[in-house]
DNA sequence: TATGAATGAGTTTTCATTCAT
DNA sequence: GATGAATGAAAACTCATTCAT
């Protein structure tokens, strides 16, 4: 390659974007290693050859392996999002929005999830979480839901004592699992089924929610119950 | 612990107890190790140092750092199994029993968070989770939910389209997320209305169908109050 | 074990005699890890297993594992000296004792190599080689050569201008290179041929001058035939 | 080496020449070290010292320190053939050659005999020693010495009876044993008396090579001897 | 910017040896 | 004498990070 070349104005790429490429280069060697061998197991080194660089200039891009799997993240949740977004957008009504969410989750999570075991690792570390990028970016994923959900809530679609954020963590939390469990055991296809159910669950709560006087007695002698039973361990 | 099941007065233990002592002594300083920093930035010195020990004598216990940790996790189950069935069979009712299993999980979880991280980092690494011990006493756990949550299902509790694993996915799952959400960003004492609206999501696709009858509640008031008698005695 | 038992003058092995068996039982295993693994890649845990004793047990008799390596070549040297001598005793005439040594040495040592490895490893780390017991039992059994060596240059039969320890030197060291070779790549039962070619090497520089006479060959058969009518009676 | 090599006079080695540079170092250091305590005495902390690089620095050389071994060994080896090659091919007709390659040979184990021991300690590990590296370079050295053989055997100076490779193992045997007898009693320098004695050794088998009838019944009948002999034990 | 050789602190693991029982 | 659990010094090897070129 000769310096020449360089002063082109008809050159095909800016200084700019070759730069830009080559963090991205990195990003998607690191995304691939990380998601194969965990963060731990992986070796920069390694990274730095799947991506065609020198070790050396993997820290010309990034501070150090931390900062690394942290863009990695952010790049991941980056499109998530988008592609969340642009599916919730080509859907009508709450149900169908969700149903989509779930199933993009699921096999996302699927595909990536020794991706999303660095989290807890990488960020939990710091005591400001809240607050980090890291937050903001997984924040602005789960809005794509928050808002489907909120739309559902004020359609009566949902149990109106369930918080949004519970029904948010019961959401997340059941797909995150079960797609654990499915690679482990279960045949991987059963996501369908799975997202039908959970969705049919967070509906349906709804279905006979009318509360009567008796009920209502009833419901506060339980949870009385629950709080003398909790007490006599 | 009496003294009298030693043959000799003068040693307060036998060389096999001090044996015994010595590897729970081991697991329950690796525990806290592990659960502090997690699998990889724990060091075998460290547990050794914690357990009062020498590195090498940590060796003769388990064969490497991995057992060790395997060591850890499936003392860890035993006792959650066990101190979950207890817990279980002191209530009446599936619906009492669920809750209590759910606030069981989540303190339980809740304080051994970083523990859990390290089942899929050492046992997924075999190529057969299923038969491995671990995956046994996971198995054992859950048990403890699926009977009673078949009761449930049996009592119409539940909505008979979803299957018992998928139940139990969304129970787990909804729980570990949602305790990671509390630890990062939330009061610690949501638990009890987290659980309160997980398992009323869970029942209440069928609340309309078969209500909570008063004879249930009465029962379970009366079983409370002899219990109660019995301890103020 | 009582102490009574000990006492009794029927027991069949005095203490002493069973102090010895102890001694021999480690030795003999002692023998067999280290001519399967070396040295250094043998454990003095090993051994002691192997010699159905306990790991402290094996430092009650030797001070540590280069003192059991030094006792298990005296061991050796002294039963290879043994013998050799017994061997070379039933023979009659320098050539035919010669082979029987060469014959003898070879079988010895291709069961034994790694064994015999040690001793330079052990033994020239001393300064004082010279004096020291491995060198005298060494010393002892190049002496069963050294007698029939001289009795056969006495007789003419070798080149007597090769002063004694270099005919040893060759001898020893021809059939120690030997072995290896066939060890590696040769078919093991090329010892006799090996034999043969490297005695009448040794003897054949002066073939010449004092060929065999009808009478010796006459005498040996005559001693064989003895012997073999002494057999069969 | 000349510096019109270089492309810049200002710099007094390419990267690559230092890379090369460093590797010859670390040999050097290591083929000092084992040569001096053996393999598994010497530490990589103390050949990486010696080599005046950092304890990591050998690993980007060499894999391990059986690779590294091997490493010193084949340098050796190649360095060995080279001189041996050279002197031979000074030197006319195959008795001043083979006392050249014996002196030579002798001189160079006298001074690195422990290295030469690690031999057995990596390669035989290798089940398929032949075909390995080392395996080859051993036998491209001791081809050195099976040409020169070849002639004196053509020519008639040696016993016709005995293959080349049972020559070539007295030959090197004898002055492998030789060396380490000199080393440990005897005084050093009586290497060229050994070397006469065992060339002569080798050449004199033929002088009288003249079997004639009696003589040949005789060997008959000594043969017969030795194995009633051997049976006899 | 890019390189990649060099660094060296840090880790796991082994094992000869000791010593209280 | 016998035991075997405990010790802890070593040693091999790894890898994130740096920096001269």
């Amino acid at each position: 390659m000769t310096t020449s070349s360089k002063s082109k104005m008809h050159q095909s790429k800016t200084r700019r974007e070759r730069v830009e490429d080559r963090e991205e280069a990195i990003i998607d060697a690191a995304r691939d290693i990380f998601n194969e061998k965990s963060f731990f197991k992986a070796t920069m080194a390694e990274i730095a050859r799947a991506a065609g660089v020198a070790d050396g200039t993997v820290y010309i891009y990034f501070k150090n392996k931390e900062d690394l799997a942290r863009a990695v993240l952010a790049q991941f949740y980056t499109g998530l999002t988008q592609s969340a977004q642009t599916g919730v957008d080509k859907r009508t009504g709450p149900k169908a929005q969700i149903k989509f969410l779930a199933r993009h989750h699921m096999r996302r999570v699927r595909e990536n999830w020794r991706l999303l075991e660095m989290l807890p690792l990488i960020d939990m570390t710091m005591d400001t979480y809240e607050g980090s990028d890291l937050y903001k970016l997984n924040r602005d994923y789960v809005v794509v839901f928050d808002r489907v959900a909120k739309v559902a809530a004020e359609q009566g679609l949902t149990n109106p004592d369930t918080p949004l954020w519970m029904l948010r963590d019961i959401f997340f939390g059941a797909m995150d699992y079960g797609v654990r469990t499915m690679l482990l055991i279960r045949q991987n296809e059963m996501i369908n089924s799975f997202v039908d159910n959970l969705v049919s669950l967070i509906f349906s709560s709804v279905i006979a929610h009318q509360p009567t006087g008796p009920d209502n007695v009833l419901k506060r002698l339980e949870s009385i119950a629950d709080r003398l039973e909790n007490k006599l361990e």
